[in-house]
DNA sequence: TCAAAAACGATCAAAATCAATCGCAAACGA
DNA sequence: TCGTTTGCGATTGATTTTGATCGTTTTTGA
């Protein structure tokens, strides 16, 4: 048996699989070998360990993640609706991030497609309360911290009074905010208070606000409200934004960018 | 003959690997061997010098950092405790669990097993700084209230001294807490000074500390100590448990029920 | 329902790696 | 100077990992 290369070490090939399976959810024994260019033998004893292990479960064929259900309800979400939008805007909200700066995200869809953006950006910190952001980023990227606090379901995000405690510790160059509702009149809201509160704290301890709010947000108006027009430096929007309500903004001071 | 060799040429050597296995995550003997030109011998003894100093771990074919993500996989892996032996201490702890009481978890692969027997408890309140528990409970089960703090990736905890802000602010009936390593002598140990500082500030604000740990880590010791066996009240391990540690436990007042 | 195909588990042999031991040469200390 | 210690390389037998084979089980599709 003679082997010209030399392979990656059992541990190293394992985490492979490993990770291959949590962030497809499954992978083919036969998939595996290919990519990892073993024998399928080989492939079979390491999920059998990794099952021993409870990493993974395995299936005929191949094996599914351990980790994944959360992966299926994020899907299900609302994520899908607009997501071309969403990801745009997470990508014109991503030119804005400087080397070495500490950023915070809230919960929501479109702060979660930035949050995917970060991966490769080991110079930044990241300060978050939404659970899915963290995951996306639990084995690389920025530093991340998350505010603690309980956990609200629906929203997977951490809120109430325990949040603000490790807030009120950290300071932020920007915060990028989603936002359920954007009224001229009314301000800014989402659907739980203790979500709003969150907002409320961070958005002082942050040297910019940057709203990230697709159009199918403009003139809706939420339950709760949090911070104000005024503590927004800037809002960016899909094209579909009413010119009426850009142009309105404009006039109070806040800079608009439709991408 | 004259050789050419320093006095400070050996650690220099070790050293070297060190950080070699430090940057790369891990390395193979061979490839230490062709960088350094020394034999695959005087690797492996370096290797087993530094995996006594704890500053690498080997496994077959070469070592990997202990800072890495993959040491965690071995380490799991070395135990080889199958899954479904830890299965049975959490089973064994799930069985403390009254009603309505707000227990605490901490990371670690046997409290894990612990989070997922609790999705159908929704008269509990759960504490915990572990990430992954919380993805488990995130759709169903107790209320869930995160630490917060800086996620430490190796073992997908929050950590810090943000994250005693929130734990100061709960009092919690039971905490039960996963282990690195449990000595007689040493006490309780753990990689990281951070996780063990969040675990000795729970500890505190815990009515009954119950420890889960599995026989593979008696007698072990980490860098990190933490809390102390005074604080102990029941250690749940596995009848592997040598009878001369549950004896002396038991001696000193700690309950120990082997499962 | 049945047969072909795919996947599986068990087993064995080859290759790589490991641990123990020996001998050598340099360094050390009295 | 001479015995001791220390570090290294080489050898050898044991251990671990891996790939291939073969009979069995599961899935697929007609």
């Amino acid at each position: 048996m003679i082997r010209e290369v030399h392979p990656a070490l059992a541990p190293q090939r394992r985490e492979k699989i490993r990770a291959m399976i949590r962030d497809g959810g499954i992978a083919r024994v036969e998939d595996l070998r290919k990519t990892l260019k073993v024998s399928v033998a080989t492939i079979r004893r390491d999920l059998e360990i990794l099952e021993e292990e409870g990493k993974v479960r395995r299936v005929h064929g191949g094996a599914v993640s351990t980790e994944s259900r959360l992966e299926e309800a994020v899907f299900e979400n609302k994520t899908h609706l607009s997501a071309s939008e969403k990801q745009k805007i997470a990508e014109e909200a991503y030119k804005l991030i400087e080397a070495d700066e500490a950023i915070y995200l809230n919960g929501g869809s479109t702060t979660l497609f930035l949050a995917r953006l970060l991966r490769d950006r080991n110079d930044l910190t990241l300060v978050t309360n939404s659970l899915q952001a963290a995951i996306e980023l639990s084995d690389s990227g920025p530093r991340v911290i998350l505010t603690g606090g309980e956990l609200r379901r629906i929203s997977q995000t951490m809120v109430g009074p325990l949040t603000s405690a490790v807030l009120e510790q950290v300071r932020v160059d920007k915060a990028f905010m989603g936002t359920m509702g954007m009224c001229l009149k009314h301000g800014l809201t989402t659907t739980d208070p203790n979500e709003a509160y969150s907002n409320d704290v961070i958005s002082k301890q942050a040297g910019k606000v940057i709203l990230l709010a697709d159009s199918s947000k403009a003139e809706k108006v939420c339950f709760a409200r949090f911070g104000d027009w005024d503590a927004v430096d800037l809002l960016i929007s899909d094209k579909k934004l009413p010119q009426k309500f850009a142009k309105s903004l404009r006039k109070r001071g806040i800079k608009v960018r439709l991408s």
